[in-house]
Parts: structure tokens; C-alpha cells; sequence
DNA sequence: CAGCATCCCGGGAGATACTG
DNA sequence: CAGTATCTCCCGGGATGCTG
């Protein structure tokens, strides 16, 4: 497939990218691709997100239909996370790229050290 | 394939997140996916991407070892960008994530609107 | 336990103008 | 044509503290 070719995808993959290229939503999803999670369960599982982010960040996959939000009304309160039937399909597309991200990142950061190294040398 | 089995797995795929995820990279992948191409002709086929954020994309990609930049020292100077093979091979995963963007965009965005009128419905 | 409101800072990114 | 420099604005996102 060329990603040239079609205006369009290119369009759409920005529009995905914008949704999901933010710090925490991949996370998020990965997290939840195992089945339901409490907000609490999440935190935890998701190293470094904060109180405030995971809430917006679980918004946001909410409101674009990624995710479901259920209330359980016991005291204390219990909220469980899930993916819907759209946010698992995430799950395919995402795998492909953490694979090549698995792949991939050591040349990666080889390269970026490599001519970073370059660079400095050249500012002498 | 499970994202959340992996702790090590969600890391990789945030650092290529935290690469890819910003605002040209994938415009410039997509555009380069046919062949070389020159700076100004990239401005013309990345629609809206400005002189300095095409720049800053492209020596990002370049330090990362994605994109070939290569230089003819003629009169008025030519300059050519292509994709490394390690870019070349974002290409399929991207691809991937696109093909689930331009099938569940609508739904998303559909989603995304209804919940809106819902947010704002309450609020009255 | 879950979630909202407030404050605040750093960096992403646009506009513009200058150079080889 | 290709690239750099500066100035500026805006908002993502962290810290913290309050409610039901």
C-alpha cells in the first residue's frame, strides 16, 4: 500500500494520530486490552500517568466511543474501564507497530546517539 | 499479540509514539513513500506544514536514521530526502494503522459529536 | 475510590525576516 | 532553492487541593 497515493489516508491517519498520539492514550488502551479496569487499577498499571491525565485521557477514548465507562453506585464508588468493540479493534493496528517499534527503536537510538555525537563534533 | 503482557512492549511503542506522533512526521514518511524528493516539493505536497516545521521534521527523521538527505552541489543548491530502509519499512505498520483509521474514523467522529450534544445537553 | 478545579511552567509550532 | 534565527503565542500536562 502507498500512503502517497490517497490524499485521504494520509487525512484520516493524521486524524488517528492526533487522537491517539498523545502521552497516555496507547497507554491506556494497552491496559485495557485484558478485559475491564478500575480507575485505581489503572494508575497503577500505567507507570507515571497522573490522577488528572488518566482522567482526561479515559474522557477523551470515552467520548470518541473507544472506550466504555461503567459505574458501579456501592460506597465507596467503583468505575471499571473497558475497550469497546472499536477500541479493541485498535488493538490490531497497534501490535503492528509495537512490533516494529520492538524492531526497530535500537537502530533507532543508535542512530540518534551516533549523529548526535556527529553534530557536537562539527559545533568544535 | 497483547500489548499489555509486555510492560517492555508499551515502552517501545510510546518512544516511537513520542517520534512519530507529532504533528509532520507521518505527512513527510507518506509523502516520501514513492521515491526522493525535494524540499520545496515536499512544502508543495504536505499541505499546511510550514518552511521551519518541514525542516525540524526532517533533521529530526534524519538524526534518527529514517531519511536520507542528499545534497547536489549545483546552482541553485538541490537537495533530495528519501527514506532509509528502516523507513521505509514504517511504511506497512503505518499502513496498517491507516487502513483502521479511514474504516473507523466516521464511527469515531460520529461518536465523538453525539457525546458532545449529550456533554452539553446535561450542562443545560 | 473516583473525579473536578486551579495554578503554573516548558515546549511545540506559527510568522517573519535574513543568508549562502 | 534550501536553510537558519528570533520572537511569540498557546496549550499539554504536572502538582496540588477539594468534593461526593
Amino acid at each position: 500500500m502507498d500512503l502517497h497515493d490517497d490524499h485521504a489516508r494520509c487525512k484520516a491517519l493524521g486524524r488517528v494520530l492526533d487522537r491517539i498520539g498523545d502521552k497516555w492514550t496507547v497507554m491506556v488502551v494497552g491496559a485495557l486490552s485484558k478485559g475491564p479496569v478500575r480507575f485505581n487499577a489503572l494508575m497503577r498499571l500505567i507507570d507515571g500517568v497522573s490522577h488528572r491525565m488518566l482522567t482526561l485521557t479515559l474522557r477523551g477514548l470515552e467520548q470518541d466511543g473507544l472506550v466504555k465507562r461503567t459505574v458501579y453506585p456501592t460506597v465507596p464508588p467503583k468505575v471499571e474501564y473497558q475497550l469497546t468493540e472499536v477500541g479493541r479493534s485498535l488493538i490490531e493496528p497497534l501490535s503492528a507497530l509495537t512490533l516494529w517499534a520492538q524492531t526497530n527503536l535500537p537502530a533507532i537510538e543508535a542512530a540518534r546517539i551516533t549523529n548526535e555525537d556527529v553534530e557536537s563534533a562539527e559545533t568544535i
